[in-house]
DNA sequence: GTATCAACCGTGAGCGCTAACATTTCCTCG
DNA sequence: CGAGGAAATGTTAGCGCTCACGGTTGATAC
């Protein structure tokens, strides 16, 4: 009844019916010490009674705690990054924060000034979860406006970028694409292909380097959109090329978008052609042919971000980061190339 | 800087180097009428000058109009919910809305008193996507604690609650369940099994609807969890069964998940089993073979459900519901009984 | 030249809460 | 038994903004 109701009750009220003063309130209802345990009751019986809540903007305009993230992400219905906001989700509410989402658009350009008037006020604490240069971006602006209050997880980029164990989640990208070639080459293919998704260099790097490793020239790279049906489109000329025997894929999606256009090209999988994804989403294990692919652990990235960035903010121990490593799942879309 | 910095710039900063006062600045940050054009212009220069970014938490607390929605889900990784989030995300940032999020755990129960405390205060606009028993409560909770401020998406139950074009943006689900179990009947199958996945018991209702009218009884409905993994284990028994010959699942996740029982049971597709999902995921098209099931336009519902929030919290013409109809999208998964 | 009325702009109060300090109470100890 | 001090509570100010006014212009009308 309170939208349209009188006004909602108030910490004033609560002090009137308990007969205390509204700061006697405010200690009870942000757990504070020294309040006596029978007035700490009283009190609890009439915010009971009254059905009070406190409001949060009051709480964060009066210069509280900080109680809420404003998570930076490019498409919540991808399944890295809905991981990750589940995560973060996850970890936050248990901590009594409320998060807030801003979705860019990865087709459209942002001043700075775009991107920090999305923030509930000056210098709110935010967690972006870059994956592509849009967010990227953001992660920048937001780094360089309030270094004490960003956290961001994604595309690793150690060594470039000062500093970032402070505030980085980093999920090696590098090393996964890395660990997925040199697999594939383990098998015995001459080389392997990439079918890139934009904005995720570092992936691409890893592949690079394994191949430079092993000395094998990498072929050319070729280029997808987000979406199962460009990867479909993108690969259709790789796929019907019978030189080609191994395809390693930006992530699952893509693999399956491969896997279909193998299908429709005639080709086996994998005698013919060994394909590998990256994220082991739920799909990978029932599609048919089982997808090979390298287990993230969104989740738990997203939890270990918000952990830091509640350190940054409230000080304490050193989180200890605590996702899963990346670990690779050999199922049936990769094998020994067919001579 | 401002995390660390001085304090931040406020609308009295900008408000003396404008040389004018606090209340004019507010009316130009508001858009409102009556400021000079000299007056304006000299205020928007002093805005950009000083980086002036208003602070949402003051705007609320000041009682002006509201600019934030919370919306209550259950599973933000799952497809339908995802899609209904970014909807109600494009709408919102359009319209200059900031959007919370708040995950409610199906394995958990609420109190009203939970549910409430989750919004930023009281009386803060909400929108429920209601495809859960959770979250079906939660959506129960708000539009008695609030009906002004409430909209919901999901399980259409017209005709039990009052008023629920004000409200509710209704998916029919049950008539999207009938339209899909009409089609697998008019292919000739005797009769169609339903897995069902939890707490979405129009569905179940539509398709028992469209037996009826057949003239078939119901077969025992079998339940399933929400992932693949529960479905392909749910339907174990189903696809072992060489009388049953077609399978409507709660969605499309489900039937990838029975499409990977029957692989492993040996039943070929579709010529000794029909499967039918629903939603459209973005796996349907591409998965081998295609999979046959309902178009539902989620976007389009979270877009709408937020319009129609909009309109109760600022009047203004009545919105237009704008989201496709329901499609049935036959691929391969689909066809007539073999004899 | 004065009344009239817009258009424009400023002043003060207050939203609900917390920080910082002031005050009271009550126990401990020499 | 009074000084000292900790525990418990109250008082005041102010966060950044909007609302509801009140005041000031300048043009227009008579």
């Amino acid at each position: 009844m309170s939208a349209a109701g009188p006004r909602p009750v108030s910490i004033f009220d609560v002090a009137k019916r308990a007969g205390v003063s509204h700061q006697t309130v405010s200690r009870v209802i942000n757990d504070a010490p020294m309040v006596a345990d029978a007035t700490r009751a009283r009190v609890k019986a009439a915010i009971a009674d009254l059905g009070y809540r406190p409001n949060r903007s009051a709480r964060t305009l009066a210069g509280g705690a900080v109680r809420s993230v404003t998570v930076f992400t490019f498409d919540t219905s991808l399944y890295g990054t809905a991981e990750t906001l589940r995560g973060i989700e996850d970890a936050a509410s248990a901590a009594g924060f409320t998060v807030l989402i801003s979705v860019l658009d990865p087709e459209q350009t942002y001043t700075e000034g775009d991107i920090l008037a999305r923030l509930s006020h000056d210098g709110a604490p935010a967690i972006v979860i870059a994956h592509d240069e849009t967010t990227t971006q953001a992660r920048r602006v937001l780094r360089n406006a309030q270094p004490g209050a960003v956290v961001a997880t994604g595309d690793d980029q150690l060594g470039r970028e000062p500093d970032a164990a402070d505030w980085l989640v980093p999920l090696d990208d590098r090393a996964v694409a890395k660990r997925a070639t040199k697999y594939l080459l383990s098998m015995g293919h001459r080389t392997v292909h990439y079918l890139a998704m934009p904005g995720k260099a570092r992936r691409q790097d890893g592949w690079a380097e394994a191949l430079a490793e092993a000395g094998v020239e990498p072929p050319e790279v070729v280029q997808s959109g987000w979406t199962i049906g460009s990867a479909a489109e993108a690969a259709a000329g790789l796929v019907a090329d019978s030189e080609v025997t191994a395809i390693m894929c930006g992530n699952d999606d893509l693999a399956f978008g491969v896997l279909h256009a193998a299908h429709r090209a005639g080709r086996g999988i994998p005698g013919d052609l060994s394909v590998i994804g990256c994220d082991d989403s739920p799909m990978a294990a029932y599609h048919v042919p089982g997808l090979t692919t390298m287990d993230l652990d969104f989740r738990g990235v997203g939890r270990s971000a918000f952990e830091l960035l509640r350190h940054k903010l409230e000080g304490g121990p050193d989180p200890r980061p605590s996702w899963r490593s990346p670990e690779l799942i050999v199922r049936e879309t990769s094998g020994p190339p067919r001579h």
